[in-house]
DNA sequence: ACCACGAGTTGATCTATGTCAAGCGTGTGG
DNA sequence: CCACACGCTTGACATAGATCAACTCGTGGT
């Protein structure tokens, strides 16, 4: 981790942005919209950023201004107890929103780290609720994507009240299987991005828990891992690992 | 809160001008409106309705049509497993929202039940969305509501990612202190509207940790316990618990 | 007012996962 | 292009909390 705290900012080139030609446009904010209102919105989004591997897109505590679309690239976000305790609250790829979480207070209240190098659209809060207020689809598909964001919450809630460890991570296997299919990627062979020790973190485990957990389905025939390198050999079987509990 | 439980009749127009004269206004869904901003979200607001103990407000699966705020009572929220595993979501109480879960896919994705007789208040969502098109003041907190409710949600993953027994304990008790304490309640001594077992299930532990976990925070001079009866002895005891870990 | 059943407590034991430790291999940065 | 640090795996052991069980309490419903 500690390559990771060094970096303070990120490399700054603003480039022209538009979401009318982003092939990612139906899986962002601007879902659903006609080109004309497509137009407006790429009005509001004027800066895009690259962001490092390693370097921090926000951190917990500093103010909030925009929300960010991310263009490309892999991050994490995660929140600190003082101690040095971390929980890892989400990993997010091409096409997501970060930085809900910043309206509440104005103020971030976890950190994003980009975990490959990425590119992310600013999208100046303060215009987005006035643009918003001018189209209802808007505004409503942002709604959605709030609520979505409370709902898949309360699905990693369930995940941490409730599952044992295989089933955590079977879970976070399809999740991520399901989003990289959502992307026009293979459902059943992909890299991870992230670390055993984050993945433990998000999923409330230990990495020894996580790195054993891999080999056990492995061994089972339901995936093939390789480091980072992870292929579904049996998707029905570790959807079975969720079902038959008693 | 008898007099709105009582069964006298009240007129119509006194339930039309539900916000402008409700005691949790500052809470609630018009927090920070002008006077003439109110009364245009007592407009939206036209029904109000009781729910008996037990009963449901709305359950997982079920259109989703309006958002609500509680006038008088408690709630939980808990999303279900089919093998009969749940995880509590969270606990409501008055000025606070119910339904946001819905937005996202026009289906609640969780039950909602209430732990004591309650009163809500009905916000039919369309009508929210165009109101808030009008008051950018209603629009903007709003998203807080929403954004303020991921950081909860952040706050409970942190919980149920990394924390012991009874520092999960402790932060529910602290939790919940501060919540009655903003309503005008004792911030020392309440009653506590759900079993050990709904709390295990929101803590994500069984009904007898909890019981234990009390049993030892009485025996630290801590708290007192009698039922459901809790008196709060030693709060910065009850922070120390959540520091000061290696 | 009473009874019965749900809610809570407490003890004894079990187990899934954490902890500690040692060694390996790979991909990243110099 | 190479080296080494970091990430990963695996084993042995420890433990927090789950599970099972027996008993008490108190509260809501009739």
């Amino acid at each position: 981790m500690s390559r990771f705290t060094s970096s303070v900012d990120m490399s700054l080139s603003a480039i022209k942005t538009a979401c009318s030609n982003c092939n990612l446009r139906e899986l962002c904010l601007p879902f659903g919209l006609s080109d004309q209102e497509v137009a407006r919105v790429d009005e509001l989004i004027n800066v895009r950023k690259r962001v490092k591997r390693g370097e921090n897109l926000y951190r917990a505590g500093s103010t909030f201004e925009s929300i960010y679309a991310i263009r490309t690239g892999f991050f994490k976000t995660y929140v600190l107890l003082e101690d040095g305790r971390d929980q890892v609250t989400g990993f997010q790829m091409a096409g997501e929103l970060l930085g809900l979480d910043g309206i509440s207070t104005e103020r971030h209240s976890c950190n994003a780290v980009a975990l490959e190098d990425s590119e992310v659209c600013f999208i100046p809060f303060v215009r987005l609720e006035e643009v918003s207020r001018e189209i209802q689809t808007l505004q409503h598909h942002f709604h959605k994507v709030m609520s979505r964001e409370i709902v898949r919450d309360h699905g990693v809630m369930l995940l941490l009240g409730t599952m044992r460890a295989e089933e955590r991570l079977a879970t976070f296997l399809l999740n991520l299987s399901q989003r990289f299919t959502a992307r026009g990627f293979s459902p059943a062979e992909f890299n991870l991005r992230m670390t055993r020790e984050e993945i433990g973190s998000y999923l409330g485990l230990k990495l020894e828990t996580v790195s054993r957990s891999f080999s056990r389905f492995q061994e089972e025939g339901l995936i093939s891992v390789q480091q980072k390198h992870i292929r579904i050999l049996n998707i029905s079987g570790l959807k079975n690992l969720l079902d038959h509990r008693k």
